[in-house]
DNA sequence: TAGTAACCGAGACGGTACGTCACGTCTTATC
DNA sequence: GATAAGACGTGACGTACCGTCTCGGTTACTA
């Protein structure tokens, strides 16, 4: 069985991806998205500017890759035994994503469409969001079999409501998160069970 | 009686402003805020690149001031007589902007902040959203005036949630949003009512 | 019988006429003729730029006049008593205007030039010399009454000889003038004398 | 066997040097030197301004390339067996390059330093009056040789005084050079020779 | 003393050129 | 075969002065 981290260069990407990854990062932290250029990751990767071109077309999809690699934006699934304490988890981890120093600057990038509809990094913000969901399903899966989730509950709106209170706050209001938010916000759209 | 109307260039601003405000949402719908430039608007406008660099500093600036004339970004606040009537209303505008032809462009430029803390945008989203909350609060003193408003809600996480799902399902989801989306929002961060 | 002067603003000039050919003249010294500008010009004599513009249509004619008020380029006609010391005196005082601290500046600036025939300045340039050459007069008169003046001679070639010699070595060569270069350039031309 | 020729742009300086000399040197004749800009060097030699800044750092150098180059300003030194003959040879050389019509705006262009020290232009004549010292040393070679040079003649003073009074007259006077006027000016500063 | 004409300040404007940055493309070595 | 090196056209940046214009106010001479 071959082991393909042996092989640092194995044919796909450049020799230097993990330099260029780095830079780009680093740079999208520092600088912002628009700030972010590639004349600048190929200086600060050490690598010639047409190396960068010769892989990816342009910025979008060179932070895209960047991204993936560095699976900066990737979620751990919990499983706390009830559904509000999964969701306060998850809504725990929106909150850590987008006040956290590394991931910040990486969500606002990210979100931050240039608005046309070709927008390569819209389409990330989409993949993203849809794999998430996906992978949120065993939530919600455990949640029915312990008879926790009423009938005519549509898991999406539950958590676009969880997730957009946390945007809203933090990223449109530019206001802190209070701690104790994940669970208000997850209480409020919980129908009240008796006892809570 | 002095008529303030003679003087069409009474003040602040150069005299182009209306075509110069209207040549920068043109351009911002069709190309996005990164495709804006100054040197087109000044074309489009018909005014020279200097006029422009005279009175707003950077581009940011002068969307800001654009939109502000446009008045894109106001809403009305309802009064349906019964909270959740309110909500729901608000709901609507919210993906109303959020999906508007002539809006869409607009709210994904100012919502694409750069990244760095001293923005422009930014601080526009930020102002947005703190004036519309600050007239939302009608809507919640009438409900409270109606005992519609449990003890112990906070106003802005509910107006949180509701907008935010919005936000999250036709900005970062790129789905479409669905009839009966804003109802089906509001009912499920209501408190479930006798008789519903 | 008016005294003109009583009046200092007496119809001809504006009235901080003053103030503006001193600002002239202090930034041609300290940038130089293509680094003085008629905004910098207003800025300092504290004076509107358009007041410049109406009384002088351009840099060039601006700087005429700031020289002639200013009595720069003056000179005085020696009368030594021989035609050697005349002529020596004359040369010294080329050599002080070319190297002296305030009027070098001057120089480089008036000989400078566009190269368009329509220039300004070398019009200036033309006047000073003619001016110049016609006041020389006196030296060359006396001297023929002296006897000293050998028939042939060209009094026009003899000045061009001796203040050329100093133009060359000291703007463009860039080189010193060494002390008893005046006396060493009129002797070489001034046809030898017995016991000289 | 390498053929350098196959190489048109085998090392320094634009692939289109040459176009963008000719069009600096044309517009320096037809504009002054304070009308040569380098946006319309770009535009006439058919090349991008951002290539000319590339390679030289602003007008002053640019020229300096374009002279070096188009070898406007090179002379021969003459060899006429007597120390007469060369010097009225070179004096008509002066001559020919004051008042030449390809060479007229050159040479104003080149003395019309700025008047700052640093002027980039002012070195490059010095740099030309320097050479030119040099390759002028065999004139006086050879007239020593020959004894034609009195003891305690200096000779740059006696090419400063022919050369200068040839720059007054057609420079700073913008009088026609008469014909004549080079012998006429050598023998005012040769010592009278016997049979002359 | 009033009128009036010349002058002035303030400031906006279209315009040209500046010198810089980053883009994305291309060619020609070089490893 | 991937890279390095680096020149290039392109478009936009933000700035500096240019020379012009309008408008409202101020001088200061003169009637």
């Amino acid at each position: 069985m071959p082991d393909p981290t042996s092989h640092p260069h194995s044919g796909k990407g450049p020799r230097a991806a993990e330099a260029i990854f780095d830079a780009t990062l680093r740079l999208l932290a520092e600088r912002g998205y628009s700030g972010l250029t590639i004349e600048a990751v190929a200086q600060e990767a050490g690598v010639n500017k047409t190396t960068i071109y010769r892989w990816w077309p342009s910025k979008a999809p060179l932070l895209r890759a960047a991204l993936l690699r560095a699976r900066v934006l990737e979620i751990g699934i919990p499983d706390t035994g009830t559904l509000r304490g999964d969701l306060i988890a998850l809504a725990e981890q929106v909150i850590a994503l987008v006040t956290g120093v590394r991931t910040r600057s990486v969500v606002r990038a990210v979100t931050s469409g240039s608005g046309l509809p070709d927008d390569e990094l819209a389409s990330l913000t989409r993949e993203f969001f849809a794999d998430r969901f996906s992978r949120e399903q065993p939530v919600f899966a455990r949640a029915a079999a312990r008879g926790e989730l009423p009938a005519g509950i549509d898991p999406m709106l539950l958590l676009d409501l969880i997730a957009g209170a946390v945007w809203m706050r933090a990223l449109l209001r530019s206001e802190p998160v209070p701690p104790g938010f994940a669970a208000a916000a997850v209480d409020a759209v919980l129908p009240a069970r008796s006892g809570s």
